[in-house]
DNA sequence: CGGATCCAGTTGTAGGATGATATGTATCAC
DNA sequence: GTGATACATATCATCCTACAACTGGATCCG
């Protein structure tokens, strides 16, 4: 647990910061696809930094295909599509229609997911879904501990997909929901505890031992759209029937 | 062009080889979750380059999540949940399997979002629609000009939904797409020329402007399914029906 | 005019030096 | 002996300088 608190609290490095300026001066359209950056020598003097500090920061957006530098002319921005890596913005998060948009992707995907899952789900998978249940209920505490759990019913659920990607995407969006909201959790100390419905997961849980797709879409999604409620975020999804 | 081929043929720099050779590592399971990395000065002395190398590959994997440094102890591999970035590997694209999977997660994600853009749509996104839908058909060499008309039709759709986030996500997906058949197609000379069926297109835009979201979420999938085919991938989707 | 050569600018890599921080050890007072 | 303090060590963070590799244009030469 204090390894998390630590990631989470990392200290700004310089690299960082100087990435982050760059990042936003790219993504504000400051700086265009095509366009040469400074050269590294200028960043340095610029940021009042050495420009190893310079090239970290820059070898960071260039891993994400954000930039991309050639010996002996310069750095150049590139285009959006070609970005290698997706990356969400911590701050951004902090917004709560943000918040909105990424747990109405996250019923996407994960509907449709648990769908899948319940065609495919092999013995092993039910066996670590259900232990996570187990988890969730049996915790006593409603903190970290059931919070760990669910997130992690809601990973092995992915798993049972057999898709590799679908397994990914999820779990980096349920870990983008699970820090957005500890950030609302310390500005907002109302919500000392976040209320888990252990009825939802059962209901997705059993559509899945029972193999029916559409049932475990509909339990999902209305699972989804509750849990956002209870953080206080309004999904405005037209699909709740579920049924088709 | 000339510019995307220089990103895509981009040359392997030594802190960029590192990195790659750490991420392995990581990944393979050698280094688990916890570990503690060898030092800078180590890992210098192991790959035979500077310090400075090392430490822009760790501040790559740490950029993404993977590893964590702290001051006066060392690096520490963090938990594939902690990812800050999601990243796709490159090599792992030329495998047909993994193309089969991306086409999954790329159908969930489109047809989903098809049904969201024909309720939330403006005339705005109509328009940009219409125009990478004329640009498709209009193109005389099916070259790579229509490609990116195909691909800007399908971003363009993805706007519409006004989530940002869905619209990284399937952008992010369809370049990958993108790059995977473009391997395919250097190893594989024979799909000289890649097929793109504009009626399928069509139907997808009529139920957009006609607001169907079930319609434009069946035109979806029945068009992504069908593109699969066409690059040889079979899709072993179980809700090719669509209507509900 | 054409071509080879040189030159200045930029990124890539190397290596060392110093500061900041965490950990363990030794010393000292009591 | 025990506790607190000071010190030593290890490691990452940052800075600095120098040189290598590469590019593009200027210059020079025929």
């Amino acid at each position: 647990m204090k390894q998390r608190l630590a990631a989470i609290g990392t200290v700004e490095t310089l690299p960082h910061r100087v990435a982050a300026f760059l990042s936003r001066e790219i993504e504000s359209g400051e700086l265009n696809p095509g366009a040469r950056l400074p050269t590294e020598q200028e960043l340095s003097e610029k940021f009042g930094v050495s420009r190893n500090v310079v090239r970290e920061a820059i070898a960071q957006l260039r891993a994400d295909g954000m930039i991309e530098a050639r010996q002996g002319i310069g750095a150049f921005v590139l285009a959006p599509e070609q970005r290698a890596a997706i990356r969400i913005d911590r701050e951004a998060l902090k917004d709560t229609h943000n918040m909105e948009r990424l747990f109405e992707l996250r019923c996407i995907l994960e509907a449709e997911a648990a769908a899948l899952a319940a065609t495919r789900r092999e013995k092993e998978h039910l066996d670590s879904i259900k232990a996570a249940l187990d988890r969730m209920g049996g915790e006593e505490r409603w903190e970290e501990g059931s919070i760990d759990a669910d997130l992690l019913f809601h990973r092995e659920i992915a798993r049972a997909t057999g898709n590799s990607y679908i397994h990914t995407f999820i779990s980096f969006v349920c870990e983008q929901i699970r820090q957005s909201i500890h950030y609302a959790r310390l500005t907002n100390p109302l919500h000392d505890l976040v209320e888990i419905n252990v009825g939802e997961h059962v209901r997705i849980y059993d559509a899945l031992v029972a193999g029916d797709p559409d049932a475990a879409e509909a339990a999902m999604r209305a699972h989804i759209v509750g849990a956002a409620n209870r953080v206080g975020v309004k999904l405005p999804l037209q699909k709740t029937t579920g049924a088709r």
